[in-house]
Parts: C-alpha cells; sequence; structure tokens
DNA sequence: GGCCAGGCGCGTA
DNA sequence: TACGCGCATGGC
C-alpha cells in the first residue's frame, strides 16, 4: 500500500480514455495488471492509493506507469491558444498519458480497428484469460491473467485467436507476434530512436499503418509529437478547424504534425476525449 | 436492419 | 499516387 500526491491528474478519465483496455471498475477503485503485479488504484482528490497483492518497496514500475512525475501544466501551456483546443483542456483538465509496455500497446491497438473501445477490452480480456498467465490477486477479488508475450500469441493457431473474437484482425496479430519472436523486428531498440525511424520499424509488422504505430509510439514509449489520426480525430480536425472545406487525410495529418506543438500526442488525446464526450453529461 | 466502430491491405485506374 | 472495397463482430 501505498499513497502518490498528485496534482492535476484525473486517474478516471485517464483509465478509460481509450489508451489502455484492461481497468476494471470494482467498488469504487481500477482493478488491474502492471509490469506483471496485480494493481487496483483509488484516487482521492490530490492522492492516488495503491494496492498490490504482494509486498512492494520499489515502485518506480508504477510511477512510470502513471507517469506521475510528468509536469503538466508546463505541457499544457505549450498547446496551440486555439478555441477548440482550450475547449478540450477544459473539458477534462488532468487527462494524462500513460506509459505502457509497448508490446501490450502495439498488440492492443492491432485489435483495436473499427472496433469500439468496449469491444476492443472484451477481445483483450480473451485474450489474457486464454493466453495469459495467473497473477496473483488478494483474497475476494477477481482473477486477473499477465498480457500473453508474444512468444505465447506466436505459437497459437489463427482459429485461437479468431475464438477471442479478433475476426480478420487475427492473421495480423498472429503475424506480428511470430515476426518479433524471429526477432524481424526489435520492440527494444526503438527507444531512443528519432520518430520517423522508430516508426518506420513498427510499419514493417502485418496491421500496422501509421495510425496504430502512432498509438504505439505514443502510448508505449512516448514520442511527444506522435499524433495518431483516427476518425474521431479526423472528424475534431475536419468540425473545429476546418468546418468550411472539405480537407483531405493527408493535409490533416500535415496539419497535426505542424500545429500543435512540441507535445502534440497530448494535445491530441484532449481532442479525442473532448470529441467523444461532448454532448454527453 | 442499417450504420458505425481509436484501420489495414490489396486491387484497380 | 489515389481511391474503393472487403474484412468480423456487436451495440444502438
Amino acid at each position: 500500500m501505498v499513497e502518490f500526491l498528485v496534482e492535476n491528474y484525473d486517474l478516471a478519465a485517464t483509465l478509460t480514455s481509450g489508451q489502455a483496455f484492461r481497468w476494471r471498475w470494482v467498488d469504487g477503485a481500477w482493478e488491474g495488471a502492471v509490469a506483471g503485479r496485480w494493481v487496483c488504484l483509488r484516487q482521492e482528490k490530490n492522492r492516488i492509493h495503491a494496492q498490490t497483492a504482494l509486498p512492494v518497496d520499489d515502485w518506480t514500475w508504477l510511477r512510470h506507469y502513471l507517469q506521475l512525475d510528468v509536469n503538466l501544466g508546463k505541457i499544457l501551456d505549450t498547446f496551440p491558444m486555439d478555441e477548440p483546443m482550450q475547449c478540450s483542456v477544459r473539458s477534462c483538465a488532468g487527462l494524462r498519458l500513460l506509459r505502457q509496455e509497448p508490446w501490450e500497446c502495439l498488440a492492443s491497438f492491432i485489435c483495436s480497428s473499427t472496433k469500439r473501445i468496449v469491444q476492443i477490452q472484451q477481445i483483450i480480456a480473451l485474450l489474457c484469460r486464454r493466453f495469459g498467465d495467473p497473477v496473483t490477486v488478494p483474497h475476494g477479488h477477481e482473477p486477473i491473467h499477465t498480457f500473453p508475450h508474444y512468444a505465447k500469441l506466436a505459437e497459437a493457431s489463427e482459429s485461437d485467436l479468431r475464438e477471442c473474437k479478433l475476426g480478420f484482425r487475427a492473421p495480423y496479430l498472429l503475424k506480428t507476434a511470430r515476426k518479433l519472436r524471429d526477432g524481424e523486428v526489435d520492440l527494444k531498440a526503438l527507444r531512443g530512436l528519432p520518430l520517423e525511424e522508430a516508426r518506420a520499424q513498427l510499419l514493417q509488422l502485418p496491421g500496422v499503418g501509421i495510425k496504430i504505430a502512432d498509438c504505439v509510439l505514443l502510448f508505449g514509449y512516448g514520442f511527444q509529437q506522435a499524433f495518431p489520426v483516427d476518425v474521431w480525430i479526423m472528424k475534431a480536425l475536419r468540425q473545429l478547424y476546418f468546418p468550411k472545406r472539405r480537407v483531405k487525410l493527408p493535409r490533416l495529418r500535415h496539419f497535426s504534425q505542424t500545429h500543435f506543438g512540441p507535445h502534440s500526442g497530448y494535445a491530441q488525446q484532449y481532442l479525442f476525449h473532448y470529441m467523444r464526450t461532448k454532448g454527453k453529461a
């Protein structure tokens, strides 16, 4: 059990904002698995309480995952002052980017294409239950599994994966797992590469296009200028920035790379959240 | 019952 | 290079 002091941190918004897919809301707290450990998170104002099943004395892994040492205010200060951006920030101050394990992030987003977030969560839960390893959980809590290593998925068959509701994404995930197992792409080696080179590596993997590559670069590696453009972001850019004309995707991508500053990835997450929640509650 | 979902890969012009 | 389409599945 530990308590972190935080400022400007909206845990619930962050864990449900479509970047991670494994968190469950149970009795007023968030249960999940990070770095192979069961962990339960609960926020009360400026404190985040964390509980694990087994004793922990070094919490670096969780601080890193939650990005507790990021000064969000400084990042928000770099955003453009235009109305859509400021409006997005006002709608959810405290939204954060997590730093996930790259393989889990990559596999999750291969599963994500033309799926709603709820369905992505279902697929990943099935994958973990079937191929992951059980994690120690306190008495009385739901069982949870690790996210299966690519070497494990590489041994599966396409129909095994289709049974996890992957549909046409099954061969993509399988081929990518096998490529990683065979060392054709080394996810560890992407750290520290220039953005373009890291993206080129990811694009070699089946089922990975620019959008999914950018999700992995942003959520798994922390490349601050990776800016995933999905249907929601496309809608945001067209409605909020180019309402009068029909702008094509390449132009939107160029705009996204030049307009939002050195932390454009964060800006993207705010726009995404704003578009998904505006009009509701 | 049609439409759409944090897309990608491939065929055709 | 630039479109258009098929691909599974489920919720509304």
